[in-house]
DNA sequence: AGAACTATGTTTTTT
DNA sequence: ACATAGTTCT
């Protein structure tokens, strides 16, 4: 095996021990991290560097040093990504890493918390919410509270939710935030500390948890208790911590005082790469680091063991452009390999079968199905594209944009598993009780009034007198939560229970699409039967919540499938051909974002999903897109793509009227641009203020100044000032 | 008055 | 797919 290549960890394992394996396998920096003995170890490290394979022989090293595999701790960002490494490791160490307590931040702070909580006095049960169910609550609160209604001006949920887990607040000012529909923050910014107030407190009053409160009470746990911090941190001898920059601050000071009695802690990470400051990461945690743990070692990767050369030299020159600079600058030993190739299309439709006849290619070519992905900035930006593969009859998976645990049949399921365990849980019982036929939200609350201050919240539901117009499936409802009650039922054999009552309900409910939820269920019914507690499943299914599509058991493994993803669900993983979709300005960068630190996110956002190839690499933008209002805009190149240098990409466009026979789909009811000998002419025309156009969309207008080669700006009457492209703008002098 | 129905609008990214 | 607003039904 040659030194410096990457290696099938899963082949390796022929009866060599780790470290014999790891000195073949691993570079020199790698190594040296592997071996590292004790102390802080910091490792930046670059896209495609094998940091995964780092920390995975790392962990089997530490084993094979005689280190008990249950006094080590990995973290990591996915629940996913946590099995993949200890299965890795599992194959160097004769399986002893599966002894290893890893998982994420969250999933880690709920085990322990349920451990060790008694010494803060916390409730043994209590319920993890995840983002969907606190929505609900802030709606619910909206309401009651009076906000809610016409004439009520308020921001979107999820501009709300980004505020409380404290993003934005961080970001900027609030006073000086503006949103989508001119809504100034300062306007309602008593309003939103009156619901976050009224949110704590119904978290408290219903035994309810969000991921935050999870942190921040790990974190107390461990540092306010004595005797649980003494335990906690002794459990643990080696603290292994998988993308780094993805922390934020809390999670920073819980590696801190896990690690407080050794400081044998290694983190790996890639300032580069940082795309979650949305939601509170910090990826100033890594230059900190070697401040908090004084002593720490840092560890450069700087080979790229995944990408061909032309690709990572269009990334490199993307994150080039940062105003942050980074301190690396990869380089990879693979040679060959082709540009990567930047397409426009004259509309989405194009824009669509232009991926798809180049999957197609690709296939033709044996690149396999599982070796091809698409990745979008935002989760609608694939529905064109979906459309087209699916009337070529091609699967995909998609991945990112709706949890399965966030449509409403699954949650309405799963509100009786969480009243079982949790039976104060009066965002689950409000789902329960708005099924039942002529109960609507004032019923629903005035029951909810009556039982919620019992002990026994089902019992007294018992004794609750139903109005006759619905007493019948009121009876019912109490009986199934009888049965679930008094029996000694497998989660399993609970959740049949449930779907005994709840599948007429469901079905008069969805009628017209109920055949497809009803798959999902099913699928949730084989998640909970691995399950032996229903403890266990009402967390996971909040603290992780599995993809929707049910896709795994008409996947045949070998064949795999074609994966559609946005990029933030794609981080960490890596295939022969990656299209990036969609670069057109307004669309990446988000066209909300605003210049300074979330410019930047976004660029790192893109240099996430570029560096996600191996061997080929597709750019690709619509020219046309449709605003709010239905009507097509022109579009141009995202910014991003317009500052590389265009050597170091192949590029091809394609003009609409070129489209076979896609006229369903690309037929918006307006004329499309065509490109006829006018364009070419229009090109040709020497153009320069004061001169008066014509645009077939945005209508007569006058030139306003030449911002760059082949672009002009122009102030058009009726849609504003816009900036055009003479390639694909069909423009037409007015003399 | 409150539940049920219908039409319309909006949607960044997520452990 | 959902939330909201406005309308109709009980």
């Amino acid at each position: 095996m040659q030194k410096n290549q990457p290696v099938d960890i899963f082949s390796s394992n022929s009866g060599q021990t780790a470290s014999q394996v790891s000195r073949d396998a691993l570079n020199e920096a790698q190594y040296a991290a592997v071996t590292h003995g004790n102390g802080p170890v910091l490792v930046i490290a670059g896209a495609g560097s094998g940091k995964t394979r780092t920390l995975v022989y790392r962990m089997a090293h530490l084993i094979e040093q005689g280190v008990p595999p249950e006094s080590i701790m990995l973290l990591t960002f996915t629940r996913r990504a946590a099995q993949e490494m200890l299965y890795r490791a599992a194959q160097l160490t004769d399986q002893s890493c599966r002894r290893v307590i890893g998982g994420t931040f969250h999933a880690t702070s709920n085990m322990l918390l349920r451990q060790h909580g008694h010494h803060l006095g916390f409730p043994p049960g209590f319920t993890i919410i995840d983002r969907g169910d606190a929505e609900g609550i802030i709606n619910l609160l909206k309401s009651s509270l009076g906000l809610a209604g016409a004439g009520k001006r308020f921001p979107s949920k999820r501009i709300i939710m980004n505020l409380m887990s404290g993003a934005i607040n961080k970001a900027r000012p609030l006073e000086e935030l503006v949103f989508e529909n001119h809504i100034h923050l300062s306007e309602f910014v008593d309003d939103f500390h009156t619901i976050r107030d009224h949110y704590n407190q119904f978290k408290l009053d219903h035994g309810l948890m969000d991921y935050d409160d999870l942190l921040v009470n790990w974190q107390r746990l461990l540092a306010e208790s004595d005797t649980a911090g003494a335990e906690i941190s002794g459990r643990f001898q080696y603290i292994l911590v998988d993308e780094y920059q993805d922390t934020n601050l809390i999670q920073a000071e819980i590696v801190r005082l896990l690690a407080r009695d050794h400081d044998n802690v290694m983190v790996v990470g890639d300032d580069a790469q940082s795309i979650y400051s949305f939601r509170g990461a910090d990826f100033y945690n890594i230059m900190r680091f070697p401040n908090q743990f004084p002593g720490t070692k840092v560890i450069k990767l700087e080979q790229n063991y995944r990408s061909t050369q032309p690709i990572l030299s269009l990334t490199n020159s993307i994150i080039e452009q940062a105003e942050e600079k980074f301190t690396k600058s990869l380089f990879t030993e693979i040679e060959g390999g082709v540009r990567p190739e930047v397409f426009s299309g004259g509309s989405e439709a194009i824009e669509a079968r232009f991926v798809v006849d180049s999957i197609d290619k690709l296939l033709k070519e044996g690149t396999p199905k599982n070796e091809i992905a698409v990745l979008f900035r935002s989760g609608f930006h694939s529905y064109k594209l979906e459309m087209e593969l699916t009337s070529r009859y091609l699967e995909f998976e998609k991945r990112g944009g709706l949890k399965l645990t966030e449509s409403a049949h699954i949650k309405d399921a799963l509100s009786f598993l969480r009243i079982q365990v949790n039976p104060w849980d009066n965002l689950s019982w409000n789902r329960i009780l708005l099924q039942l036929d002529k109960v609507g939200p004032k019923t629903a609350q005035k029951i909810l009034s009556t039982i919620s201050e019992n002990d026994n919240p089902a019992k007294a539901l018992a004794t609750y007198k139903p109005a006759p117009s619905w007493k019948q499936g009121f009876t019912q409802l109490l009986e199934l939560l009888q049965r679930l009650q008094d029996s000694n039922l497998t989660p399993g054999g609970q959740f049949d229970l449930i779907m005994e009552y709840y599948q007429p309900i469901f079905e008069k409910i969805y009628h017209d699409d109920y055949p497809k939820r009803s798959k999902e269920l099913e699928h949730i019914r084989a998640l909970i039967g691995g399950y032996g507690d229903l403890q266990s499943f009402v967390d996971d299914t909040a603290l992780d919540p599995p993809e929707s599509g049910a896709a795994e058991q008409n996947t045949t493994p070998e064949e795999g499938r074609l994966i559609l993803s946005t990029i933030h669900s794609a981080k960490g993983l890596e295939w022969d051909a990656v299209f990036v979709i969609g670069l057109a300005e307004g669309r990446f960068p988000h066209q909300n974002a605003v210049p300074g630190e979330q410019w930047e996110e976004e660029r790192r956002l893109l240099y996430v999903a570029a560096t996600r190839a191996k061997k080929q690499l597709f750019l690709t933008y619509p020219r046309q897109l449709m605003t709010p209002d239905r009507k097509l805009r022109h579009a141009v190149m995202s910014p991003f793509l317009r500052e590389i240098n265009p050597g170091l990409y192949h590029q091809e466009s394609q003009a609409p009227q070129a489209s076979r026979s896609y006229s369903a789909s690309s037929g918006f009811g307006l004329p499309e641009p065509t490109r006829t000998s006018k364009k070419t002419l229009s090109a040709r025309v020497e153009y320069s203020p004061g001169m008066l156009v014509q645009h077939p969309l945005f209508g007569p207008g006058k030139v306003k100044s030449i911002p760059g080669p082949r672009r002009l700006e122009i102030a058009f009457d009726r849609h504003g000032d816009k900036i055009l492209h003479l390639d694909y703008a069909k423009l037409e002098l007015i003399s």
